[in-house]
DNA sequence: ACAGGTCATGTAAAGCGTTACATTCGGCGT
DNA sequence: ACGCCGAATGTAACGCTTTACATGACCTGT
């Protein structure tokens, strides 16, 4: 009992070979009963565990997959990971997270990670390029690609890449969004976005813009504010639009957590909401539907999006094909009481 | 330019042996700067990265740590991993994370990793032991850990088993919060308090019970309700107190979430908070304060008890040495506009 | 000029489990 | 009764890197 017990242990205990122990272990029908009971008995006896490095060297797999996620304390992506866990965990993989908020030197090193066989595959949440890949440049892309460690991007199309991807549809969930607020009545409608190196924060943008100009309404200047997904910039975004000459009636967030910000801005300021000022986030995060008021959202299907693309690489990984094509899905816009009807103009 | 690129055909390249090429790259002080030249242009001409598994496999670790964890869903524990993230990042070590909610099943699978070596440690968020740990029993204590993969125990202490652990007082956190309640004149206060068989709700409703009795407060039945930490749970739970005969004035939860929950079904009880009764929450997650009301906590030191954890794993794996004794973090009681002091009886 | 020492590099042996291939045994068909 | 086939097990190579030890070159001090 003095270090780990190794297989050579368990096969003497058993009166068998290595081979038979491995087999018995990994492949129980090609052994006899009465041998697979030996080893089973050797094993509780010993307690033995394997040796994960060695079979990952021989199988040349490790049924890992790294996850680079740009903020592990972010409910929203905490909510996806989550779904890409239970799928992965269904699929006999699991999970490395790579966190590069604090760090985006971190972002290598996970990429390493795959380079490296330490994972078999890598989920982007990010919505930044691995850097050892090139763009897609069409004939010698899927010649580099194979022998490129398959890479799956969810939440965020990588325009130029052709991974794989599941993602919503950005551009119309916020048109969407802000139509139904053109619809109430709302002429002035601002809308404060993440960080604009964001690409998400772009389409979500583009579709502000579209529903504005469908609507043949101006787009004021200062009415696009620039925040970074937090509750504080939120907060910030708002005050700053609250202090404008003609004061917009309604915001679109491109976030939940910036709508909570905007809303506790509007109270600080003696408005109501939705009563002078309506509010829509996006996400809708647990927390939008219990915040008082609750807040009207696009509802993201986190979970379904993340466990739509673990599900996807365990595929790839399996099939070795790398089944092209955008895996797009359904938002919905769910009415709360933080937005309503425009009220007598000001 | 078939498959990877391994150590040999770098060797070739850079007219080396593969020992002195794994040198140029780990050990770069003990070669020439020719042959560091020379190796460094065939790595980069290569694209060569290593293979992980075999180095692992080699040098008897993997430089990964297991986190268990309840629910990475839930905002409490991601922040409690970003410390733990960030702080692994530091020492080089990555973190694989556990979720155990969908399926109990995982803690063994997880376990496993650190038994087969494909984890060099592991950290417990979920309060619960390890499978293959048996319970400390004095003297043998010692010896048996030595063939144990380090473990080290995160935010719940665990009875019974003598693993280093990072934690909070639960019991001094929700006797001062009781007690602060007592101060503004309640003398009817219930508890909401977490699934019964986890040892936090135990330490945190003691915390109540002493601070009751301390003040020689009764204990009414039906004070003490049990929920499961949802925003859902807290809602039910209240519902079932605002029902009472003799309504409680102010609220103690054993989480934040139950606190929102709570304070949801004060007002669509027609009540105020705090103006009828005062609610105080357990974490201070980062929504407590972005509530209306802003709801008072006991704040504890999430990134903080993440960071100390993970350190401690570092230093028990590069030691091995295992420093026994618990790390007891403090925790502060935020007040906020969700408490205040007890209205006319009712 | 030679012994002894230092430094850089090469050689080859682990590290541990899996699996292709070889072997043995028993049974069955003719 | 013999040969063939299939099933069960054993043998040994292999996966890739790291590192202890060996080797060789070069330098220094006497």
């Amino acid at each position: 009992m003095g270090s780990t017990t190794k297989i050579r242990d368990v096969a003497r205990l058993a009166g068998v070979s290595t081979a038979t122990v491995s087999r018995a272990i990994h492949h129980p029908a090609v052994v006899t009963k009465e041998t697979r009971a030996k080893v089973d008995r050797a094993v509780r006896q010993t307690g033995y565990a394997g040796n994960a490095m060695a079979r990952n060297l021989r199988r040349m797999e490790t049924r890992m997959i790294v996850v680079l996620v740009p903020n592990i304390g972010n409910i929203f992506f905490s909510e996806l990971l989550s779904g890409i866990e239970t799928t992965a965990a269904d699929n006999g993989y699991s999970i490395l997270i790579g966190d590069t908020t604090s760090d985006p030197g971190r972002a290598r090193v996970f990429a390493d990670y795959v380079r490296g066989a330490q994972a078999d595959g890598m989920i982007l949440l990010d919505g930044k390029p691995p850097y050892f890949a090139a763009p897609a440049s069409g004939l010698d892309g899927q010649a580099a690609a194979a022998n490129q460690p398959p890479v799956v991007v969810l939440s965020e199309r990588l325009p130029g890449y052709d991974f794989p991807t599941v993602c919503i549809d950005n551009v119309a969930a916020a048109r969407g969004a802000t139509a139904y607020l053109i619809g109430q009545g709302h002429r002035a409608i601002a809308h404060i976005t993440g960080p604009l190196e964001n690409i998400l924060t772009a389409e979500r943008r583009r579709g502000y813009r579209a529903a504005l100009h469908a609507a043949g309404l101006p787009r004021p200047p200062g009415y696009e504010v620039t925040g970074d997904f937090s509750i504080r910039s939120g907060r910030l975004a708002m005050a700053g639009l609250l202090a404008m000459a003609r004061r917009p009636t309604a915001i679109f967030c491109s976030n939940d957590e910036m709508a909570i910000g905007a809303i506790t801005a509007i109270r600080a300021a003696g408005l109501s909401v939705p009563g002078d000022i309506s509010v829509i986030g996006f996400d809708d995060i647990q927390f939008a539907g219990c915040y008082d008021p609750p807040i009207t959202t696009v509802r993201q299907p986190r979970r379904l999006i993340g466990a739509t693309g673990m599900a996807l690489m365990a595929d790839i990984l399996a099939h070795k094909t790398v089944a092209g094509g955008d895996r797009v899905l359904p938002t919905e816009l769910i009415l709360r009481a933080s937005s309503g009807k425009v009220s007598a103009a000001p």
